[in-house]
DNA sequence: CAAATAAACTAACAACCGTTAGTTTTGTAA
DNA sequence: TTACAAAACTAACGGTTGTTAGTTTATTTG
């Protein structure tokens, strides 16, 4: 096991004040504090807040846009896809339970990579929205809005970090069952 | 038609600035110049910074905590109460497009309401999680877990803010009908 | 031990923040 | 036209922001 770099504890102790109030509203002097230093020693090891925020962003989109791109090109069915995009949701929120509020919530204070992050996320989006029209017109999904189904499941994907850490007895692999047979069979007892 | 008051148009201003970048990020110069006048004429209309953000919130939480307070009271059956809920959360969307982003992350940012807002925002969930246990109990719905298809439904609700301003051409009642159909049927062709 | 490097510190900066005080302009009613 | 109120303005305040410069302390390496 790596012992975290002083900038990897930066990060995350950020990261997680992040969470709390947001990107804006937390100072330099916030996050030293947290750290037990002054927030002059901070630039020791990052080179800017700014900079901060793209080390808790980036690496996030990167790691949800290859594990999309993987899923759309494998050669399961398109049911069997959706079930492992919640588990990819899942195990990222598992493992990054303060950066997926960043992700979410202060991407457009990204000044210089907004554009390469609204990239990934489009691209991400795109995939996964082909899977769902795929999954309609092979009959294995409902002939419902595909617009509407992209948008429910992703929601409830993208606030998982709001949640996640509540239920801290759940393990990873009950709860995607648990958000596959919602998401995917509904909840109507038929 | 009544004409709005300067105090409200300062506050759909405000809340369309803080849908964008948050209310942290919003200065009191941002929302002036977007109205066309100095900062300190805002306060010939409101108290504080503050003081906009309540407004934008608390009216907000407390139409959502009455419209489910009625269908909770009502005698309806469970999948018809959750149907409701449906159609008020995209009913109130539809109204305060930009107001729903401060609902959802800007919350933290109320002082002095913030226990206020938390009182309201536990008594609708309470009441939702009422709804649907019992639904499973009547065996109206599925036994899953209760947890997870609350707050899958609660995700994709509250994120229709995001959702809505980019289908100018979809109605309510239609975007209701098909959210109905996605969260509670689910989307696999059985 | 000596030298070099990493990582903390103090002090300060220019810019920006929410807000106040006092004044001027604008619109309305008598 | 005069009088009044509403709503804008200018100027400035004390405090906070991200960041830099220069220095000291702690740790590692040869």
């Amino acid at each position: 096991m790596k012992t975290a770099t002083r900038k990897e504890q930066i990060i995350k102790t950020a990261a997680k004040l992040f969470k709390e109030k947001g990107y804006a509203a937390v100072t330099m002097r916030d996050i030293a504090k947290a750290l037990d230093i002054k927030a002059a020693s901070l630039y020791n090891h990052i080179t800017s807040k700014q900079d901060i925020l793209k080390y808790v962003i980036i690496s996030l989109a990167e790691e949800f846009t290859n594990g999309m791109n993987t899923i759309y090109n494998s050669s399961e069915s398109n049911i069997h896809k959706i079930d492992q995009i919640i588990s990819l949701h899942v195990d990222i929120a598992y493992r990054n339970p303060y950066q997926m509020a960043s992700l979410n919530n202060d991407w457009m204070h990204l000044e210089k990579d907004v554009t390469y992050y609204l990239e990934l996320r489009d691209s991400y989006e795109d995939n996964f929205r082909k899977i769902i029209k795929n999954g309609i017109e092979t009959g294995e999904l409902t002939d419902a809005n595909p617009e509407v189904i992209l948008f429910s499941i992703l929601s409830a994907l993208r606030n998982l970090y709001l949640w996640i850490p509540k239920k801290e007895d759940v393990n990873p692999a009950e709860l995607s069952n648990n958000l596959s047979q919602v998401l995917i069979n509904g909840i109507i007892n038929k």
